[in-house]
DNA sequence: CAGTTGACGGCCC
DNA sequence: GGGGCCGCCAACT
């Protein structure tokens, strides 16, 4: 089908773990390439599957939240985080505690 | 049909 | 060190 770029970007954000958050840029990288940051955001924008697609696993550089969110709130994006045990300080994550353990990380190999 | 913007980030100068 | 420009894909106008 389709090996478009969302494609991979999606395969990316389906591979967050519960309780923990990826960046655009991160997922970008992880992508293939890093400049796709846009492309990721229009990807999340698309969401084609947001049963599997979990886009409030995904924030900004600042770990910030869109505030364009439009799953029935940005609430709702905070509500699903906290849900699942990362802690949102108004509209933020700490990303040192909650960001993907990927980069920078030995645990990173156990994904791989 | 064509042009521009858009949930952003990284790299360059 | 700081500021500015560029990069990709798809959808919207």
């Amino acid at each position: 089908m389709a090996k478009s770029t969302f494609d991979l970007i999606y395969d990316v954000v389906k591979q967050i773990p519960k309780g923990n958050v990826a960046t655009y840029g991160q997922v970008a990288s992880l992508a293939g390439n890093r400049r796709w940051s846009r492309v990721v955001g229009y990807a999340l924008h698309a969401n084609p599957d947001p049963e599997n697609i979990p886009c409030h696993r995904v924030v900004n550089r600042l770990g910030e939240v869109s505030a364009a969110f439009a799953f029935g709130g940005e609430n709702r994006q905070i509500a699903l985080l906290e849900s699942e045990g990362v802690i949102v300080e108004g509209n933020r994550v700490n990303l040192e505690k909650y960001q993907w353990n990927c980069i920078g990380n030995p645990d990173y190999e156990n994904w791989v």
